[in-house]
RNA sequence: CGGGGCGUAGCGCAGACCGGUAGCGCACUCGCUUGGGGUGCGAGUGGUCGUGGGUUCAAAUCCCGCCGCCCCGACCA
């Protein structure tokens, strides 16, 4: 491929918009441009980047046994309210009208409508397992957009289905599946990490998220070096810990004025106090009624464990009004303590608390030498917040540490939520109707080469591992006055072809140093660089991009 | 959705405070030059200054609205 045909727009400067690497390097090697935020264009660089990473998904899952598909990107309404989705899914759900006024969506995903071509299609056990893939433009209107084709509002994702018999067959397509994903995340030239995953609301019994390892990932994973437990910092369970009963402080309780300090920055420094030794009250709507939650201000709310302990469908933060008219105070003074009106719920840590501090429930007080269970009793305590460094690992025991991860691929047992809402059944041997037992498969196209990038590139651009890269070899024609150097090109490029390697010749009538830099910036795994010097020696020179190895080729 | 920032040529930016009709570097075109790590010289092309309105003799510049983009936050108790 001659690269004064292709349109490699790189760039010398790095873009404004861009702030992690892998979003900088792809917009300076000329493969993605950016058409408004969170959607992109692939150019013809970065789009074989792309269909490499879909050939190496395609190749182990039809190894796997599961079949392609494609899907529409428009589906309607219909289907979306049969299982409530058309509501949970809120505003991320690409909505449009057709011109009957008829609701339609752009696919986020699409377990309803493979749901829908499964119950329709498949009667009997003969036709179980089956598992259904497809590779295609997925619309989410993410809340915030970022990081190029990081987290768009259109991407390319491969998204799968596995429908069986009964949950032990279900298991074994799940098995195959997460098999498939560890072979396809390692073919990718990825440095990443299988961890578990909550179940969430979704229910069922299990869950993998595939996390590439990158200081920029936007996820917390909580690992565990004694047992090699891992876990996204949001679904890893915390277990409650055993009371230590010589604790209990004799302190009676008592009402101090903490003018202006509502934060918990400012009340812990105001009364001299650690942050873990306060207790915050956070009033929550749930499904529009008010829970007040109680936990140690070092921690953080995780709210899909509290939406999953309330059984909720919307969660969020009270406004103003209400906390204050619950609590009877402004905002910053709420409190456990003689809060009547709403169910408190607290982590499971704030029972450990002794001569704690928390809100007045009046402007400007809190309470001091509070202990949970005798001045406030919680309805219940369970696990409530995110894991932090140092929290016991749920299986060992042993201190947890936490690093940040890409999300690239996700697996999920799905069990029977979408087939017995969509009445998704099957005949069994006995002649019995049974609901089909089902699971999913998502992997991020655009994320895993953005990935790959973050954990593939020096200063000078992108070291892409082979696999995926855009090209095996670039060919760096250098000055040619005798008309020899292009020959020479023109015919290692057609014996490379030939033999089945991807070349990009570069045959721009530009300087050798601005070819050398593009070079370095796209990041093809091995330059060879045909030059009249080295011709005339009867010698080109193939350098790896990633170790910078030159080797002199007779 | 809240906070901050930005929007001037394809890219990176200056000009704005102090109003007088737009400039620099790179890129692009042509010529010469150079030819192994972003050559040098010369001549050019390219801009409704995001958009709508207002103030003014005059607006990129001052005022108001809107749109777009980026970053942070959405943990405030």
């Amino acid at each position: 491929m001659l690269q004064s045909r292709l349109l490699i727009p790189t760039l010398r400067d790095d873009p404004g918009e861009a702030e992690i690497v892998s979003h900088r390097l792809m917009l300076r090697a000329g493969m993605i441009r950016k058409v408004a935020a969170g959607i992109y264009i692939y150019l013809p660089l970065g789009l074989r980047v792309i269909r490499k990473v879909e050939q190496i998904i395609r190749r182990e899952l039809n190894n796997s046994g599961a079949q392609e598909l494609l899907m529409p990107i428009a589906s309607p309404a219909e289907l979306w309210q049969e299982t409530g989705r058309w509501d949970f899914y809120g505003k991320e759900l690409f909505r449009l009208k057709d011109r009957h006024e008829r609701d339609f969506c752009l696919g986020p995903t699409h377990e309803e409508v493979i749901t829908d071509l499964v119950r329709r299609e498949v009667r009997s056990y003969r036709q179980l397992p089956a598992n259904f893939y497809q590779i295609q433009t997925k619309f989410r209107d993410e809340i915030r957009p970022r990081f190029g084709l990081m987290r768009g509002r259109e991407f390319i994702m491969k998204d799968a289905y596995s429908f069986d018999a009964d949950e032990a067959g279900a298991m074994e397509s799940y098995r195959k599946m997460y098999d498939a994903y560890m072979a396809i995340f390692m073919r990718c030239g990825l440095n990443f990490r299988a961890v578990e995953a909550d179940t969430g609301l979704i229910g069922g019994t299990s869950s993998h998220e595939f996390m590439v390892l990158a200081d920029t990932g936007e996820e917390g994973i909580a690992v565990c070096d004694a047992c090699n437990y891992a876990a996204n910092v949001e679904r890893a369970e915390l277990k409650e810990l055993p009371l230590d009963m010589h604790a209990i402080s004799p302190q009676e309780k008592r009402l101090v004025p903490t003018p202006g300090q509502k934060t918990v920055e400012e009340v812990t420094q105001f009364l001299g106090v650690e942050p873990s030794q306060l207790l915050k009250t956070l009033v929550y709507r749930a499904d529009g009624k008010p829970v007040a939650v109680v936990l140690r201000g070092d921690h953080a709310v995780n709210e899909i464990k509290l939406k999953k302990l309330l059984g909720a469908a919307e969660l969020v933060m009270a406004d103003a009004a209400t906390v204050e008219k619950l609590t009877g105070a402004p905002v910053g003074f709420a409190g456990p303590i003689g809060l009547s009106e709403v169910s408190i719920v607290a982590d499971f840590t704030v029972k450990q608390v002794r001569d704690g501090v928390v809100g007045g429930n009046a402007a400007d007080r809190h309470w001091m030498n509070v202990t949970p269970g005798r001045d406030f009793v919680p309805d219940r305590y369970a696990d409530l917040r995110n894991t932090v460094s140092g929290d016991a690992c749920p299986r060992c025991s042993q201190p947890l540490r936490i690093v940040r991860g890409i999300e690239v691929g996700h697996v999920f047992m799905l069990g029977t939520k979408y087939s017995e809402k969509m009445r998704a059944t099957y005949l069994d041997q006995q002649g019995r109707d049974k609901f089909i037992v089902m699971g999913c498969y998502g992997i991020g196209v655009g994320r895993s080469a953005a990935a790959a990038v973050e954990q593939n590139h020096d200063a000078k651009g992108i070291q892409w591992p082979a696999p995926i890269a855009p090209f095996h070899v670039h060919i760096l024609a250098l000055a040619d006055k005798s008309g020899k150097v292009a020959a020479a090109a023109a015919d290692l490029e057609r014996q490379l072809e030939e033999a089945g390697i991807e070349v990009l010749l570069d045959d721009r009538d530009e300087r050798p140093g601005v070819k050398f830099n593009d070079a370095d910036l796209i990041g093809i795994p091995y330059q060879i660089v045909i030059g009249e010097k080295g011709l005339t020696l009867g010698q080109v020179e193939l350098k790896e991009r990633r170790t910078s190895i030159v080797t002199k080729l007779a």
